[in-house]
Parts: C-alpha cells; structure tokens; sequence
DNA sequence: ACCTGAACACCGTTCAAGT
DNA sequence: ACCTGAACACCGTTCAAGT
C-alpha cells in the first residue's frame, strides 16, 4: 500500500498523491487504504520512513569518523533525490518511524565516537541534516514564466538572465547576471557535496582544536 | 491583499490559507483576489518576497567577508523564524521575486568581492542558503502521538523519550536515548550558529588554502 | 480486520455577468 | 480594472453498512 503511494509520488509528484488515485492504482474503493493508515499525514510519514529505509549505514572500512559521516549523507543526499517531492515531508509535524530512528543513531553514534560533546554533536548532526534536507527543498532555480519563450539561441545567456531573474533589472543584480551560466547550472551532484564537506571542515577544525586545548592541559 | 494573507499565514499557519477565508478577512468576495493575482502559487510567490525584504542587508561596519555572511543569514534566519511555515514556499516552483533577487546579489557580491572563484561563489552560496531554508523546515522533534501521554514528571527523560522516539525500543537506539534532552530541547537560537559558523569556518579554510597556493606560486 | 458507497464540508478555479 | 455569484471538478474525512 505504501509501496504504491510512493509509486504514485515518484512518478507524478507529491501533490497528485490523493486517496481517490491511489485506491484506483491498487483497484480499490477510494476508503480502503484508510484501514491501514489514520490519515493523510501518517501515509506521508510512512512513505518518508519507507524511503529512509535505503539509506546506507554500512561504513567504509578504516575510514575515519568524516568519512563516515560524509558516505552516510551522501548517501541520504541520493535517496532523497531518488524520490523528487519526498523531502517536503519534513515539516513541523513529523513522526520519525524507525529507518529515520536507525539514520539518526548511526550519525550520533559516528560524533560521540569521535569525542565530540553532547551539545557538540547534537549540533554538528542538525547541521548535517538540515544542509541535506535545505539541499532537495528548492530544485534548480526556477524560470519566471512571464511569457519569455526559450527559444532562443542557447549560448545567448542574457536572454536566459533575463527569462529567469525577470523580477529586477539587469544593472540591479549584476553578480546574478555575471555568474548566471553557474546559477542555472545542473551541477547538482557536485554542489551539494561542496556544501558537505564545507560542514565536514568545519567540524574537523573544531575537533583539531579540542584535541589540542586537552593536550595543552595535561 | 498580500499583507492580509501574509497575516493569516504568520496567525493560523500557511495550510489555513484559502481565498475564501481571506476573502472574509478582507471583507470581499472569494473571488476578490483573483483581481491581484493569477492563481495561489502566484499568492504564495508574493508573500514569500514580502518577507525576504525583511532581511538586513546593510553591512556591519569594518567588518570582513565571513562576518558580512554570518550577518546576512543570521537576518536572513530571524526572518524566517518571524514567519513560520513561509520557508515551505520554496519548492520546486518557487518564482524569485525582488526582495529574493536583491537578498542573492548582495551575497554574491560579498563572495566575489572576497576573491572566490565563480564557481566557488556559487557552490558556497548554496550551500549557506540550502543551510538557512533547511534548518526551518524542520522545527522542534515532535512528539509521536500514540497514546502515550505528556503528564509525567519533567525529570523523567526516559517517558519523554519513550514518547518522542517511539517507533523502536530504547535499546535498538542507544545515543538517541543517550542524548534526548540535547535532541528535544528548545535551544534553537545557538543551533543555527552553531551550523552557520561551520560553514563559514570552512569557507574560511578554503579561502586561506587559496591565498596561500597564489603566493608559492609567486 | 478489511472494504464499500453515499454524503459532508471544504478546496482552487472557470465562467458569465456586473460596475 | 475591479468585484460578484453560481457552478465545476476536485479534495480529505465521517458514517453507516457490509464481509
């Protein structure tokens, strides 16, 4: 049942998820799936669950706690992408089942192991997460449709400028109209490990110094 | 109009928007706003850039590239907290208003002012934006609903974690029960930081490396 | 425990019509 | 240009009823 509604997701989005549709994929009156499931909510909740499910826990042998860190969220980075409009889940209301409990752990276990604080891995973990979940929120930047065609020629980057950045004039935002061939870009793959490892840095530099200071000390 | 629907939205919550109920609240008929605007998407484009004007973009005086940042998103954050559930705006979709366009341009320019490459510039303002949009998504861990009542004495950590992480025993997730007064505490003003400076603590790092590799090869 | 059909209280949006 | 009222095609969910 869950399988199909995360089917049904895949395929036409998150917003075509309906009752109705989703009993006629699996030829059955529109109440039915209500016998597995108290709401609409607690389906999205398993789908999420279902799909954190794939994640890879398995760490790489011998590698160190940020590479650990780093093949988890990677990981977690593809399988959200593996299922566009699944990430928009997360939100206030959240009930986090137990493939998102077992994610969690994993990455807790990975910080306290390493000898971060409590506060300190706590902290580090919702900087993580919150990079990856922000990552799938918003695609690529989007075109303004203001009835600008795109047929133009497609080394003509003013013209793909001012399609998607409509909003201002040109001379208002010059940075977004000199960098726009990277904003449009679909280097996605890259970037959103550009953003992890800027994280995993950070980190690494404050655990350097920690270890540093308890040196001192003795 | 737009003010008046960003009020229902900052009172009831963004689902609770609805032409109609607007349409009361503005004393006219539900079809009113259609005068204003295409269709909800359109609605929903408008408010979000009605926020995001609210962001600080005036630089603190003498103060160097990763500290104009740091207080950019720092506004950029209060911002959206001031407006709960507007960060569900982006998805997909999103079309990028004035206020948005501005908020962009002035980060790019202070990446590129500091010498990062293009690609550097783009790659690291993502990764701060996709950081500042995630961490609203997700608000506090919320309590998973099954029953199990909120009337035990405060001390007790373990009911409370046994209500909020409830999908697995205790045992399965040993640091999530280890550190659940860190999880589902409320400290959410020094968590952002705490993430925002790890990513800036990178760029730092990234930018030192750089400098450093220019003046060898001089 | 699982499924059905009809109904209710809502949606966004279209349309024809008014000023 | 702005507003109205009725209608359409959808929703999630409740309810009473069936197996």
């Amino acid at each position: 049942m869950v399988e199909a509604a995360l089917r049904l997701v895949d395929q036409h989005g998150v917003d075509a998820l309906t009752f109705r549709k989703l009993a006629t994929e699996l030829g059955t009156s529109p109440m039915a799936p209500y016998s597995y499931v108290r709401n609409k909510e607690e389906l999205l909740d398993l789908m999420l669950d279902l799909v954190l499910g794939e994640i890879d826990l398995s760490a790489p042998r011998g590698s160190d706690w940020a590479g650990r860190l780093r093949a988890m969220f990677r990981s977690y980075h593809l399988v959200l992408t593996a299922h566009p409009g699944i990430a928009s889940v997360y939100r206030e209301r959240v009930k986090i089942g137990p493939n998102g409990l077992r994610a969690i752990d994993h990455a807790l276990s990975v910080l306290r192991e390493a000898g971060f604080t409590r506060a300190g891995t706590v902290n580090a973990f919702f900087a993580l997460f919150n990079y990856t979940i922000g990552f799938e929120q918003i695609g690529e930047v989007d075109p303004a449709d203001d009835g600008l065609a795109h047929d133009g020629e497609q080394g003509d980057v003013h013209q793909i400028v001012r399609a998607f950045f409509s909003a201002l004039p040109p001379d208002e935002i010059p940075n977004i109209v000199a960098l726009a061939p990277y904003l449009t870009g679909p280097k996605r793959g890259r970037r959103f490990e550009y953003g992890l490892d800027l994280i995993l840095a950070g980190l690494q530099a404050k655990h350097a110094a920690r270890a540093k200071g308890r040196a001192a000390r003795h």
